[in-house]
DNA sequence: TATTTAATTGACTCAATGGTCAATATTCCA
DNA sequence: TGGAATATTGACCATTGAGTCAATTAAATA
């Protein structure tokens, strides 16, 4: 029967998925997650083939969460202005714009260098983020205006997710989508 | 003597810079050190105390040289706007935003959370940009709008920072000076 | 219920890394 | 030159974490 393997296979993932928001990549350890999973390495390794596997399940899960998220709530917002604004506070709503979230993707990009599947997670959200910014922008300036404003407020945005990682008291989430529409703001009156 | 041991110091110094640029913080290990330096773990560890006390001398010396940089650039830019453009331009001046000394960056900032020296450091860091900044916006924007201006600002740096360390190719020195100067003459055109 | 199938465990190996230490080699100087 | 101080080494140890595996336990079913 698979239904049973299968419900222990989700518990592991979603055990998987709490170590990882709170000690990153590196620090999900297969201890740590048979732990909180009530289980033994032993079990976490006999349902994933190894912690690459399980990382990469933990990735996917995520990946599939925001992008739905993204995709509910930009076609949501018809007019453009209302579009890219929208996006922006995607990226910093409160349940998201956590120290936990913050950390973690922290990590991720840390070992993404060593890491493919990492690498790999971590260039489809990049390419997600601005290739959405480019394509709400187009239609307001123009291909070519739209390529460094996007490329300006991606790397402002990662900025500000670094910053909540490392100090995460100095940042609210309101501060950060508002900086970050502010400089929309004045890239698209500076043309 | 003091001379000569003081000269293997130093030697070791110069090759756990070097492993530190190439690795990270972590990937420099006292194995890697002694190679680069033709010697063996134990001389190592003979010249510093632990793995952390070579680490610090490391952060020391690249700390050191930063700041005469920064000092002197600075000073040499009498004019207010001219200053923040030469602040800029340092930080990402070609020898410095490399891809090497992006990814040891990185690495600095993902292990800061977990080690007091590499949190030092990293704090160290950011708050000389941020009052840097800050102090040179103030006479032209007041001390109102100075701080988001400049708070903004960093985090644009950071996250081309970033964008070096992980996608070296897609970003030139030139073009990421560029990208913050226009963000910082948007910001006072606004005003 | 007996047998087969699947789940679970913990002890084991292996590799990497920081760190200790006693033995050895080198250097200095009286 | 010979002994004291210092430098150097490599063999150890401890820890951590991934992954293996055979033995045990639990479940399903004929």
């Amino acid at each position: 029967m698979r239904a049973i393997s299968d419900m222990r296979r989700e518990e592991l993932a979603q055990a998987a998925l709490e170590v990882f928001l709170i000690h990153g990549a590196e620090g999900m350890t297969l201890e740590r997650v048979a732990k909180v999973a009530g289980s033994s390495k032993g079990t976490v390794l006999h349902y994933y083939q190894s912690k690459e596997a399980l990382l990469d399940r933990v990735l996917r899960d995520v990946l599939r969460v925001l992008g739905q998220e993204a995709r509910a709530t930009v076609a949501a917002h018809p007019a453009m202005r209302e579009k890219i604004a929208a996006q922006i506070s995607l990226c910093f709503r409160a349940e998201l714009f956590t120290p936990d979230y913050a950390r973690a993707w922290l990590s991720v990009i840390s070992k993404s260098p060593e890491n493919n599947g990492l690498d790999r997670f971590r260039r489809l959200m990049a390419r997600r983020l601005r290739s959405n910014l480019r394509a709400q922008l187009r239609p307001l300036v123009g291909a070519t205006e739209a390529r460094p404003i996007a490329e300006s407020l991606a790397a402002l945005i990662d900025g500000l997710w670094l910053r909540r990682a490392l100090d995460p008291g100095s940042l609210t989430p309101e501060r950060a989508a508002a900086l970050a529409k502010t400089h929309l703001e004045e890239s698209l009156a500076f043309l």
